[in-house]
DNA sequence: CTCTCCCT
């Protein structure tokens, strides 16, 4: 190398602030409770909110709404869902609580049951997606917010709630966002109707709640002490211009000078990145003396198949560190215990939605600050813990206070639709916490405008008969609308097999170290006509052999993935019966298929240029074909596009090859529009 | 010449 290497920069740390916030709001502030002893009751008693349980149940009995701030291990989830059925607020109906993920709401309604010695399924129980465990004693359900959403298609009114608990609202998942605006309007007709009253809680672990409480008719804000240990934080001195040199040096550093029995949790964006380091800390490792100690190096991130991902809750051989490199699933989704140390590389690949063009940026970005606290609380779980962060603390004031909420980031196609089946009046003008910008409002609108699926007349938009059928599936809407004409071109069952397996994390796993092998395993199921045909024939080979464990590993095929798709299938055929869908198989008539995918998927199309390149025709920027399809080396004329992702270029992923007068058949008025675009 | 993460 030219240049003089970078001197190390965890030399450079400077010991920061320890983690302790200071900007406590006033409310109920709890002494640290003594450690918790044996015995389920005993527990409870020992959480830091038990000492403030009267206090919060009274000031739950008058407040119609509240804002919790609830540190992590204040016992929030858990508690404050049994004190309101313990004394008896809202009796008449159900509790429920909300959360951004499945797992947390099976496992919370577990410990509940638990705490309240009943079977899980009576008293208290858990609704997710494919999964209801709940019975007509339920009064406790704890519930995936998207889950809560789709219920309230059928019931605007959430009539058969009479508490909304909305957890982990700092996380701002756009389901989260929509129900705040869903809650609030139930609650005021419920009022204006005199029906039973419902309450809501809204309960957030950041501090920065000002926005809630406003919008809540300046709800009083409660805060909750925690049980988080300190936690030591460092900042480098200088500026790192490379973040993943910075890591290494740290990781190894920590690695000479700490116990072996500390393991170490870095964050990185992605999954090549962290392949290529965890290559790295081998090698690296290996070439030590032996004084220092093994490192064991173990990678995290979402498509990893479920055995290599359960390498992380693993102890490291005696004597040996474990060092956890992982995207920001160990953020929130995964909590892996031993954590003495916390590397924070500042940096997270993140979408940004650009409302103009209708793309989708997946760009390497700076966290927030809220995010680089969640972050550091991963190594404060058990005991107190450090934190190295491999930036300035000016770097971390300049920092954005919170994540731009996902509803300002993503396509609204899907929330439009689903207002407008909720019966919101006046879906443009829709009461967000955080408004999306109405140019995204207009481009949602548009796009379910060109499906068919809502009428527009001046400012007033409304779904069409369409559309509301379309809102029935949990699906994007330019799904819906496929399965909904294919029994048109009587492919329906292919149809609901290539849509299950578009709306599901890929099945394909390509771990970069085995490349040849995949490439040579996958030939035979790859097929000229693109992507799409491709993973039906996965899935044809993968119900020939009743989706046997071994067959998917010898195929680096994803079994956890690929059982979901069943699964969505399974409910996507359901929801066609109930609306007597004629359900066909057009086995061999393959083009058949493609045609139908044509006439849904119109939208997201490309055209082969004279130079080579390729066109959106929606939009007329330029994309290309991501070297993941098996049309890569192919130059086919026109093709469909499942998703375009910006990231080193303009990328179409999952492609389809067409013929270019389908696209015409499908939607002439669509396309004439196009063309006169492109004259002017 | 390559894919943060959830969810109905």
């Amino acid at each position: 190398m030219p240049h003089e290497p970078d001197p190390p920069p965890a030399k450079r740390f400077k010991p920061g602030s320890p983690f302790f916030r200071l900007d406590k709001k006033p409310g109920m502030l709890l002494p640290r409770a003594g450690h918790a002893a044996a015995g389920v009751e005993a527990q409870r008693r020992h959480l830091p909110i038990y000492q403030s349980r009267t206090q919060v149940i009274s000031q739950l009995r008058q407040l119609h709404s509240a804002v919790f701030i609830g540190e992590t291990g204040s016992g929030k989830t858990t508690q404050i869902p049994q004190y309101l059925y313990e004394a008896g607020i809202g009796r008449q109906g159900i509790i429920a609580i909300t959360q951004p993920r499945r797992v947390a709401a099976i496992s919370l309604a577990g410990r509940v049951a638990e705490e309240k010695k009943v079977q899980l399924g009576k008293l208290v129980g858990y609704t997710v997606r494919f999964e209801d465990v709940t019975s007509p004693e339920t009064k406790l359900k704890f519930m995936t917010d998207g889950m809560l959403l789709r219920e309230a298609i059928g019931d605007p009114l959430l009539l058969r709630y009479t508490v909304v608990i909305l957890d982990e609202a700092h996380e701002r998942t756009v389901h989260t966002d929509v129900l705040f605006g869903v809650v609030k309007a139930a609650q005021r007709r419920r009022l204006e109707q005199n029906k039973i009253p419902l309450k809501v809680v809204v309960m957030s672990a950041t501090m920065d709640v000002d926005l809630f409480s406003q919008y809540f008719n300046k709800s009083p804000v409660l805060y909750l002490e925690g049980r988080q240990h300190p936690i030591q934080i460092y900042y480098t001195k200088q500026p790192q211009s490379d973040y993943l040199q910075a890591a290494l040096v740290s990781i190894f550093q920590i690695h000479q000078e700490a116990p072996s029995s500390h393991d170490i949790l870095v964050f990185l964006t992605g999954q090549e990145e962290i392949e290529a380091l965890a290559r790295t800390c081998r090698d690296i490792s290996k070439h030590l003396p032996d004084t220092s100690g093994s490192m064991t190096v173990v990678p995290l991130y979402a498509s990893l198949p479920p055995a290599q991902q359960m390498r992380v809750f693993l102890p490291a051989p005696k004597g040996s560190r474990k060092v956890i490199l992982s995207t920001n699933i160990a953020e929130t989704s995964i909590t892996i215990s031993g954590i003495k140390y916390v590397i924070d590389t500042g940096m997270v690949k993140a979408k940004r939605f650009n409302p103009d063009s209708g793309l989708e940026v997946l760009a390497v970005q700076r966290v927030s600050k809220a995010q680089a606290w969640q972050r550091a609380g991963r190594a404060g779980r058990e005991d107190a813990g450090s934190c190295y962060r491999l930036y300035t603390e000016d770097e971390f004031e300049n920092l954005a206070n919170m994540t731009v909420p996902e509803i300002q980031r993503c396509n609204l196609a899907s929330v439009v639709l689903q207002l407008l089946a909720l019966g919101v009046p006046d879906v443009l003008n829709f009461d967000f916490v955080s408004k999306p910008s109405p140019e995204s409002m207009r481009t949602a609108v548009e796009q379910l405008c060109i499906l068919g699926a809502v009428d527009r007349k001046d400012d007033h938009v409304s779904l069409t008969p369409l559309g509301k059928k379309m809102a029935c599936f949990p699906l994007e809407p330019r799904f819906s609308k496929t399965l909904l004409i294919s029994p048109d071109f009587s492919c329906t069952e292919e149809i609901l097999t290539i849509i299950s397996l578009l709306s599901v994390d890929s099945v394909l796993y390509n771990p970069p170290a085995r490349r040849d092998e995949v490439i040579s395993v996958r030939k035979k199921f790859i097929s000229s006509e693109g992507d799409h045909i491709t993973l039906l024939n996965i899935y044809r080979a993968f119900k020939k052999v009743s989706g046997n464990k071994d067959w998917c590993r010898e195929n680096f095929v994803n079994s956890r993935n690929m059982g979901l798709v069943g699964e969505v299938r399974a409910q996507l055929r359901d929801i066609c019966i109930k609306m007597n869908l004629k359900l066909e198989s057009s086995v061999c008539d393959l083009a058949n298929v493609r045609r139908c995918l044509a006439h849904g998927l119109f939208m997201s199309a490309a055209e082969l240029q004279p130079d080579g390149s390729y066109v959106a025709l929606d939009t007329h920027q330029p994309v290309s074909i991501h070297p993941s399809s098996v049309l890569f080396q192919a130059r086919p004329v026109c093709v469909l596009f499942n998703e375009l992702l910006h990231t080193s270029r303009c990328y179409m992923r999952d492609l389809c090859l067409i013929q270019t007068d389908w696209l015409h058949e499908a939607a002439p008025e669509y396309f004439r529009r196009k063309l006169r675009a492109i004259k002017s």
